[in-house]
DNA sequence: GTATGATCCATACGAACGTTTGACTGAAGA
DNA sequence: TCTTCAGTCAAACGTTCGTATGGATCATAC
């Protein structure tokens, strides 16, 4: 079964993987099990043979890909209340948004290919892309709200929900093509400095006064 | 058969109107020819006779849609910059997403279903969906970029057209369909209230200071 | 050796897709 | 009356899609 650890993947692994560069590139919708199999070296049937249809591979591509950014977040969450002081604003978004920036597994250009797939699989409109979501990450995702609730007590639950979605949304900055082509031809945002940009920019956007009526 | 121009639209504009809600609500790629024209009321072969193909009836429909969008930043900006004071920031976002949520055609519940065209379109991996923009968008986007620059000297080039495109990311927010139901069902962001949240929200972000080095 | 079970492969199937065709309609112009 | 022409229509085209099938292949267990 794992016979040879690293001289040729696993048909299954290699699918994976082919899977996730493909669906991060060009949609759920936009990737054909065919163009999967071909990048992947593997025959057409594998898909079916592995994992049972194109919706279950997308699930498990998903799967893996998101379960080590949910168990960064969950751990820097769990260090940040394990202090006496109470997290700042700054703490919890960065906690929550640097996984989604570093927690990559390896082979990725910087986290950028990855960090593009949850956000295509999220905005994608094909319901297929949106059955994935597990209890771990609503576990998750209520406790930061529930950290930042205290740490902005003045605001309403619904308008932190707004802007804990709106941390999800700035990361998806790379997918946003419109304006494409910057002006003086500014290089593509690399990497690290897109991080940085993002948890200044995201750090400010959440601390910002509550909405008034 | 027309003869009285209210009772029945025409072919086309119904078309255009189909095309709009089928493709906010699934995408280009999630569209069908057909499911358009059945929603039209119309022949299959209209989209042909009317278009061309259904990457022009995207075009189309997009066109229809960011002009007038396009048109009220312009408008907002050279109102701005008339004035004796230079615009503050608050401004400039004010200016350049209140467009975004209220420059929509009748018909929409409050601008909800355009603002997700818009969104959707943008994020649509497809390639056919990224052949629209125009040189007028261009232009506003750069006489924003220069307007945000005189707003924020301090900021690198790189780092505001980051910011800029954040903008558009927020936007996207009732896009993010992770963390579906939210944890105590909160209903839906309401058209106005979004509108406000984003505001103060992207306020906060953009003001914010540049990120150490 | 032979049986077994997992994996791979070539191939086929039916459905859905975007597009094209050619005939039909009805009002307007000569 | 005859022609014209924009518009509509049913039908078909060829392609691509996801999935299913049944036989090959190969290591291991007996």
């Amino acid at each position: 079964m794992y016979s040879t650890p690293m001289a040729t993947p696993d048909t299954r692994t290699q699918l994976l993987d082919a899977a996730e560069r493909l669906f991060a590139e060009r949609g759920f919708r936009g990737t054909s099990v065919r163009a999967i199999t071909d990048l992947a070296g593997a025959n057409l049937a594998a898909v079916g043979y592995h994992f049972g249809s194109k919706a279950e591979l997308l699930a498990a591509v998903v799967r893996r890909v998101v379960e080590p950014i949910n168990a960064a977040q969950c751990a820097r969450l769990d260090r940040l209340l394990a202090r006496t002081s109470d997290p700042t604003v700054a703490d919890l978004v960065e906690a929550f948004a640097g996984p989604l920036f570093d927690e990559m597994p390896g082979g990725d250009e910087g986290g950028a290919r990855t960090s593009r797939l949850i956000v295509t699989i999220i905005t994608d409109p094909a319901e297929e892309a949106r059955t994935w979501t597990g209890p771990s990450e609503v576990a998750v995702r209520d406790r930061y709200l529930a950290a930042f609730e205290r740490a902005l007590p003045d605001l309403s639950q619904e308008e932190l929900w707004f802007r804990l979605r709106g941390i999800i949304a700035v990361t998806a900055v790379d997918r946003i093509q419109v304006y494409q082509n910057p002006p003086a031809s500014l290089s593509p945002v690399a990497g690290e400095a897109a991080r940085r940009w993002a948890i200044t920019y995201l750090t400010a956007a959440m601390s910002a006064p509550p909405t008034g009526t």
